[in-house]
Parts: structure tokens; sequence; C-alpha cells
DNA sequence: ATAATAGTGTCTATTAGACACTATGCG
DNA sequence: CGCATAGTGTCTAATAGACACTATTAT
């Protein structure tokens, strides 16, 4: 029952008579894939790898450590709206796939206080974050390679909030179309395998082409991509041959175990 | 990052600064499947439905209304703790599977001020409730039909926060073994099959028996019940002829849409 | 020619999906 | 016998999965 207890004597409930908490605090998630070109004489797909954004923290507590961006609800918006809201202060980026996962409310996991936070993630592409970096120029504010956030001291428990939403994105990747956050509106199929492989590690899945293009139960998710004429539309960029671009459909897949 | 803003001339947080919020309530949305017996010549299948189990609220605000079981988290607990909390204070039941799924936090939502609620759904066998309910007698607290319950004049936002469970629980059914959770240890596979309809009318496999039990990658999920000397456990609870009784494994399959 | 990616041919075992059919046991 | 559930036979088309093979093209 959304009421609190022990109130027998009045009828009307008051937040003075009960210990609440001290803020309702979000903290984001941002991931992005970095892509960097070998070096080699030939063209040839971008190393590509995981990367986090933090902050440094500039007050007490946990003064100079890094921490996942975010910051205190306001009485009139949502929680959601304040996640929406302080992405965009703090790196500019707005308009963006963001997605709630879980929330924090270990006592003690503050020392300000009593703080429940909401955690949420968002996948973008890097190229808004670059521009966006080269803009301000905050230095208090770096992408981490995800294995190497979690090797840091990182304030408060977002250790935990970045495992749980690691979690959760490799999760998504497999099970939802979310790759394409990561991805152009049209990509060539080893694009895709290497976002899903940049995430997932363990991911492998031979014959991968045939799979995305020929199988009746996956195919819906992808089409092909297509200029005015009709033609199809291709591209070299990583390849001497020119590959078949896709682009992903509406369709999002309804998975069950019971098949 | 977990701090709030415009605090430049001290070092140190205060909570007393801010507006913060009043509450931090916990709701639980608790289904179960209610089976009643068919009123046949022959044995056969009960009818199963799914229901909610709802409190009648006895104070201000939506004095009179119906809602679903829940309260206010307390300083020393977690988000979890105070929805299991809760759960047992108001129903008795313990020691089953809790999941937090949403958060609901807009603004004017409560009109007993800024309450950011947390919520959490629950399947519990029936079995479990009915003893408890008989126990105490607590004419407040009942249960719905979920089609029912969603029509009523809930308090709060709780009819949002009830179709967002419905959703989510539809959604594990099919890609979870919660179904376990509204079955017996031992079950045959027609009451698999009713647990999951029941759950999600459109459901619909034909030659369930077939793909539950020969096909390799869903295969692993189940296996069949049998006795101390390796027999195989039959029951006819539900027919004249005996059916094989099922148990579900330990292995919980990864879908992926990339398969 | 070679590197690096893109894509095809071909084979086998497994699966999906349909639908009709048999099995059981009791009132 | 007929009811209600349990389960099998049999067929076809589709799929998974492996592996070797060919294709493209700038350098």
């Amino acid at each position: 029952m959304d009421a609190a207890t022990g109130d027998e004597n009045t009828s009307r409930y008051s937040a003075a008579r009960y210990r609440t908490p001290d803020g309702a605090p979000a903290d984001i998630v941002i991931f992005t894939i970095a892509s960097s070109t070998r070096n080699s004489a030939k063209k040839s797909l971008p190393l590509r790898e995981l990367q986090v954004m933090l902050v440094e923290r500039k007050k007490w507590p946990y003064e100079g450590s890094w921490a996942l961006p975010g910051g205190f609800c306001n009485e009139n918006e949502s929680i959601y709206e304040c996640a929406m809201r302080e992405l965009e202060e703090e790196t500019g980026v707005g308009g963006i796939h963001l997605e709630y996962f879980n929330v924090y409310s270990e006592p003690g996991r503050d020392p300000r206080g009593w703080m429940i936070s909401h955690a949420f993630f968002a996948l973008v592409n890097e190229t808004r974050l670059t521009n966006r970096r080269a803009a301000d120029d905050a230095s208090d504010v770096r992408l981490f390679p995800a294995a190497e956030a979690l090797e840091l001291p990182l304030a408060f428990d977002h250790r935990l909030i970045l495992e749980d939403a690691l979690e959760r994105v490799r999760e998504k990747m497999l099970t939802t179309t979310i790759a394409r956050q990561f991805l152009p509106e049209e990509f060539t199929i080893s694009e895709l395998y290497q976002v899903i492989e940049t995430v997932v590690p363990e991911f492998e899945e031979k014959n991968f082409i045939r799979k995305i293009t020929s199988t009746q139960s996956r195919k819906g998710i992808l089409e092909e991509a297509r200029d005015g004429s009709g033609e199809r539309k291709m591209s070299n960029r990583y390849s001497q041959r020119f590959a078949q671009l896709y682009r992903f459909t509406d369709f999002q897949p309804k998975l069950s175990i019971y098949s």
C-alpha cells in the first residue's frame, strides 16, 4: 500500500513526520564504440573497442575520483527527464536511446546521506561524442575502455552499476536491435558482426552472412539498402570488393524459449 | 555526476539545502494463477485465470480505492528489502521470486508529495496465497482477475504500474522459465502449456509436446521426472491416460536474434 | 601476385510444421 | 461407446552448420 504506517491518529499524511531520502540521483552509463583504423597496406576493418564515459569529481565525496555522469532529480521532472537533462548538460548529447535499468539503494552507498540512485544506460555513436568533446575540451570528461574503467577505483558504487550496465547491454545486444545505435544508417554485415563482437566478446557465428540474409526467421530485422532507382547500394569502405549495405527494419522479433 | 549543482561556496554537500523527495515507496504486483475444476463428468484440466492481489486503502489519499500492496522504504534497508518486508507484512508470503522492473516518478503522481515509487512483481503459486488468506481473513485484501483489475479505478498510477508489470511478466514468461513459479515441482506438459497460455493469451504452439521434448535447442530446459528406481513418473491427475511428469532443469537458455 | 574482405556451392543431419492417427481408462 | 487428455507416424520443406571454394580490386 502506497502509504506510511503508524499514523492512525490523523487523516492526512505528512512527510515531515518521517525520515525521507536526501536525494534521488540518476546515474548514466554512456557506452560508445571507438574505431581506430589499422595501419595496414590495404583497406581493412577498423579496430573497435567498447568505451564508457566517466567524469572526474571536483568535490567531496570522492573528490578526484572518476564517476559516472549524473545528477540529482528536481521535483518538477521525472527521473527519466532528469537523466536526459544531465546527459545533455554534461556531454551535450541529446535525443538518444536512453534506458532505465536498475535502482541502487543499499544503505550507506552515499556518504552524503540516504540516496536512492537510478541508473540508465545510453548507447551513442562515437561521432556524436568526439564532436562534442572537441567543442568544449572538457578535460574532466573522458572515455575509458570498458575493461579499464572496471579496474578504476570509481566513486560510490559506480563500479557495481557499471558491471550491471555491461551485463544488461550485452543481453540487449543479442536480443534486440540496439546494435543500430552504434552503427550508421547503412552498414555492411561485417560491421554489424564487429559491433556485436565488441560488446559481447564470446559471440561467434560462423556463416553469419548466411543466417542474417537467408534465414527465414531472422531476415526480417535487416533489409538491403537501395538507392532511388532501386539498385542495391554497395560499399567498399573496408575492402576492395564491394559489399552489400544493409539497414535495420522496424521489426523487433519476439523471442521465446518455447519457440 | 552524483552531486548536486550550485554549491560552489562550500566543500560539503548538505541535503538541507535542496528540495528532497518526500518518500521512496515500493509497490508490488503479486500475480497468481487461480485454478478451478471444471464440473465435467470426466477428469479434465482445470480452468486457469491470471489474478492480481490488491488491497483496499483505509486512508487519504484514495481512501476506499483498491491499490497495489506496498509501503515506504526505511533508511536502513534497500528498496528490495523494503519490498520483501512489505510483501511479507501484507500477504504473509516470503521467499519468493521478486523482481524489480521500473520506477515511477512523474511529478504529481502522489498527492502526498514528491514520491518516487519502485515497482516489483512477484509470481506466487496460488496455494501459498489461499492458505495465507484463510489464516487472517483480511477482507481488505483480495485477488482480482487481471483483466478486471485493469478496469478498476486504482489508486495513484497503479493502473499504469499494473499494465507495465503485465507486459513484463508476459515477456518473461516466454523468455525465461518463470512458469515454474506457477507450477508444482513436477507437472505435465499440458499444465505448462496452460500456464503459458493463461499469462500470454496469444501464445499458441501446435505440436508443443514435440518441440518441448524432442527439439535439440529447447529440450535442455525440461527433464523427465523419475522416481528412486529410475522409473519415469507419470500422473493421471487430469486425464484417464497417464501423462509423463516433467521438471525444470537449472538451465536458462540464452536467446539471440542473431541465433 | 597478394592482402583483406565478400560471398557461393554443396553436403548432411536436424528441425519445423502440418495433420491424421492411435492410446488410455473410465463412467 | 464416447469423452478428454496423451502421445505417435509420416510426410515435406526449411534450416543449421561445416568447409572448401570463388570473387573483387587497390596496391
